[in-house]
DNA sequence: GAATCGTGTTCCATATATCGGAACAACGGA
DNA sequence: TCCGTTGTTCCGATATATGGAACACGATTC
């Protein structure tokens, strides 16, 4: 499986750009990706052209409004997304705190949309971003209810706090519990602090994806762990009732 | 001025998949393009692999989520978009209608962001998307205030309405109108049906961009044109004072 | 004001990765 | 089952990308 290696190093350039906290000279980017400075000078001017990398005041690269459009474009494709939002800013409204709609592709766990919430948490993953599948309650879904859908890391489970279920046992005990309850929990095993009940859209048998609400681990005990993971699980019904057609009056506030 | 052929295709590939109505097959994108199957297929599966194409359930190919991530992060690099966040959506709020944040990269205009309103005109150009100079009411604006960051084409100015100021000379006119008023205006030049009110924002003498209100050509009359070009003055005004720095109280419903 | 450092940009011969026709495989519909 | 279509793989010729080095430009320092 050999590849456009150019079209390749083009894309590293991008996420490169992407990646940066600022915009890039040639010669800083070409140390990024091990380039040579001529190599990496005929890259961007080749996506500047085209608009998907854009130059600065200051003569340095970043990435450009292109990408806006393309990127727009894709997540409208994606129908779930345009029936989902309305839930989503509905949940948001009504719990204050941040909703996410976070689907599968390729194997990994990516954040289709977000409604954010009044609450202080509101960086956390961006849409678009990828998420962990071991370390997070969608992928707890995944892997309980579409385990085709999703791929774990060959090897050890990354830890990123000490609550991470890092042993496959564990997680697998964890995957088993949500497939009883239909819907999955993470307490600060992901992001420190940042705890979180999510519910799957099952449509037809099919998992399409899960409805996620985050907050700070405390404000989520007092809201009520059950009752909020009644709350998801009704509006995953919702959405899966939109995809099906199945029209239905919106109200329940 | 030379390119690296193969990024360029793969650009068009993504251009290709963007515009088309539904996914692809490597046939019918080799078709669109010129190019014969077994160059579309390599150009596909490199950039499959990276993520920026997927390939729905029928085989086919469409735009993948990795250009999300890639294009909300171009967006939120644009300081100017955070910061008119709030005042576009306070003007949708208070006018009903859809209000735009438009800027000027690489000679072309770009709708940078909207708040949509709650009346019909829902679609009307996409965050993202370019729109044409020399029939928009923010080209004329640029024309006026910063006519480098602009470029006209070269050719005939393309006639999307009978409205459509397709003479230099009356745009011309137009232009010298807009840059007296301060303002610009727009009536079923470029889309037929809609009229638009916008206004620059200017920083230190320098044109970043422009605040939009469009409307049914009949609504804008009911509101009334001059005291909408107040509004959209006053939010460029707030923007730019955020732009620059100055704390200002916001309220002002 | 001169010198210096770090930029970005251009050039060019060489090696290498790309090209595309054609053969093959995999479906899906008739 | 057969045929038409679509996606995938192969491979040698050749056009194309490569990257070192030289150049140009500005900013910063002395």
């Amino acid at each position: 499986m050999e590849a456009l290696t150019s079209v390749e190093k083009a894309v590293d350039v991008l996420f490169a750009l992407h990646g940066a906290p600022a915009s890039l000279g040639v010669t800083a980017l070409g140390q990024e990706l091990g380039l040579p400075k001529s190599s990496a000078h005929r890259l961007l001017a080749t996506l500047t052209r085209r608009g998907l990398v854009e130059r600065d005041a200051s003569g340095r690269y970043q990435p450009g409004i292109a990408l806006v459009a393309l990127g727009l474009g894709a997540l409208e494709r994606e129908p779930l997304v345009a029936l989902a939002r309305p839930t989503l800013e509905q949940e948001a409204d009504v719990l204050g705190e941040t909703v996410f709609l976070v689907g599968a592709r390729a194997g990994r766990l990516y954040v289709l949309d977000k409604a954010e919430g009044t609450g202080f948490l509101r960086a956390a993953p961006r849409v678009g971003e990828a998420v962990p599948v071991h370390a997070t309650a969608v992928g707890k879904l995944f892997l309980a209810f579409a385990p085709a859908r999703v791929a774990l890391p060959s090897g050890a489970l990354q830890r990123f706090t000490p609550r991470t279920l890092a042993s496959r046992r564990a997680l697998e005990r964890a995957v088993e519990t949500a497939r009883a309850q239909g819907y999955a929990e993470n307490r600060d095993e992901w992001i420190p602090g940042m705890s979180v009940v999510a519910a799957p859209i099952l449509s037809r048998g099919e998992m399409r994806g899960a409805v996620v609400v985050a907050a700070p681990s405390a404000r989520l005990e007092e809201i009520g762990r059950e009752q909020t993971a009644r709350r998801m699980r009704a509006a995953a019904a919702r959405i899966d009732a939109r995809l099906e057609g199945r029209a239905q009056q919106e109200d329940e506030r």
